[in-house]
RNA sequence: GGACAGGUGGCUGAGCGGUCAAAAGCAGCAGACUGUAAAUCUGCCGGCCCAUGCGGUCUACGGAGGUUCGAAUCCUCCCCUGUCCA
């Protein structure tokens, strides 16, 4: 444990901008981190660098399944990453998200950034560890809250200027930083920092958003290969992948720019970002094949923000492999339980007394032991319980739906997996 | 027994002559939530009627009277509650 303060000895980069003397410094922050890995990584220590291979194809749809190899486990796909913003997944404790089967998590560098700053989780020896969590993390790089946040800064070419929410300071995040902050967290698959548009948004704006978040890959992915070896924080484990992302709101013409630009970059993989923002679900389906068939069959596809079970259904069908989404958690909180027969808002009065289980049809240790009636209490009394209780329920939905997709591709019947669910919805 | 203070919709509590079916909060009922500024937000919240309008009507601010064109708001008496003094 005492290596952990070698860690602060390592040269600041983060506040190096675009240019830096990485080089210079290399060996001084590769011998800090070696003192930590070396009483750290016993049993992890095998190097796996990022890696992904498809192993069934649905005959029917464009559904395929695939492993990801990443520095901190082999992920199944398609897969579901339950999001941790800020390092937790609200209300659960991570050895619930191992018992969930959670074998990836989202964290957010914006929010991680702010707080509890890169030094504090430098200093614990990347985020796995300062969070204690052994599986892989993919870390959105902030490109979200361009958006979400927007009244609080403003895009330029340079990178994104704004102002923290949380204490009013001002802050400039570039492409390379944000890809730095992620490698120093030790981050598995590291996404470039993107502008995301909302919906609607004008054929400029979006153009414009294409247009620099190709300027901005191009810089992430050159930042990445220059600096993930002496930045990550146990490179013995092997190195993370870096995530081009496609904009281009719902212009087919922007999209394929987007693609194209995308891959002439290159990268482990690509996500689809900008969707379920406001458009109709078949703008967002219609984009989500579109974008999908313009990228690489061989590498992996992910569907940012997205969304719904039935979202995860369709978009599994025009070949997609990852998903994260707030959903499941934020709904858990808000009394919105995910079923096998739709969804239920358990405050309601006519759960007052109901003595089943959230969902008849589900295996959770909630489901097997708590009543309606009791989780209902529990939510109208503001008890804490009540999260996390609804959010492990939710998130074991979803990632049993898609333990059952991954199930229906192997067995070659995803279309009609496909039509009962869409039947179902 | 005396002196104050007060009794308002399920609760707390504003209002102190008309624009009051009555602020606000809570509770209640329902809804939304898609790379998390979210344990957040929104709507409804006396009854009935036409219906979907800053409508109509009835009953309502402890009780009974009164003043007034008009009262939750002013006056009288009564009932009740709290605090203090005997």
């Amino acid at each position: 444990m005492r290596n952990l303060v070698r860690v602060s000895e390592v040269p600041m980069f983060y506040l190096s901008g675009i240019e830096h003397p990485a080089a210079k410094r290399n060996k001084a922050v590769k011998g800090a981190w070696r003192a930590l890995d070396e009483s750290s990584t016993a049993g992890l220590s095998m190097s796996q660098d990022f890696k992904f291979e498809i192993t069934a194809r649905d005959p029917a749809t464009k559904a395929r399944t695939g492993v990801l190899h990443t520095p901190h486990g082999t992920i199944e796909t398609p897969c579901f990453m339950p999001v941790g913003t800020s390092g937790t997944v609200k209300s659960l404790t991570q050895e619930q998200l191992e018992q969930l089967g959670a074998k990836i998590i989202l964290s957010n560098t914006y929010h991680l950034y702010l707080r509890p700053g890169l030094e504090t989780i430098r200093a614990a020896g990347g985020l796995h560890k300062f969070m204690s969590w052994p599986r892989a993390i993919l870390t959105d790089s902030g490109g979200f809250q361009v958006m979400s946040l927007k009244g609080l800064g403003r895009v330029t070419e340079e990178g994104y200027e704004f102002r923290s929410h949380l204490d009013g300071s001002k802050h400039f995040f570039t492409p390379e930083k944000a890809v730095e902050t992620q490698l120093f967290f030790g981050s598995d698959i590291v996404m470039i920092l993107d502008e995301c548009v909302p919906y609607p948004a004008s054929h400029e704006a979006t153009r414009r958003a294409v247009k620099l978040t190709a300027q901005w890959a191009r810089r992430a992915r050159d930042h990445f290969l220059a600096n993930r070896r002496i930045m990550v924080p146990e490179p013995s484990l092997g190195m993370p992948a870096l995530y081009g992302i496609v904009q281009g709101g719902i212009d087919p013409e922007l999209r394929r720019e987007s693609a194209g630009r995308s891959q002439e970059i290159g990268f482990e993989g690509y996500a689809l970002g900008g969707l379920s923002v406001g458009e109709s679900k078949s703008a967002t389906y219609d984009v989500t094949e579109f974008v999908a068939g313009l990228l690489p069959d061989n590498q992996p596809r992910y569907l940012m923000g997205v969304g719904t079970p039935q979202d995860l259904v369709e978009g599994v069908a025009r070949g997609i492999d990852q998903f994260d989404c707030v959903m499941p958690t934020r709904n858990a909180r808000n009394a919105c339980v995910f079923t096998s027969e739709g969804r239920i808002v358990i405050r309601n009065a006519r759960y007052t007394r109901d003595p089943g289980p959230l969902d008849p049809a589900c295996g959770c240790f909630v489901c097997r032991r708590y009543s309606r009636s009791y989780i209902r209490h529990l939510f109208v009394a503001g008890e804490m319980l009540a999260a996390t209780l609804a959010s492990y329920h939710n998130l074991y939905f979803y990632l049993d739906t898609m333990c059952r997709i991954r199930q229906a591709i192997r067995a070659g019947v995803y279309g009609q997996f496909l039509s009962s669910a869409r039947l179902r919805s």
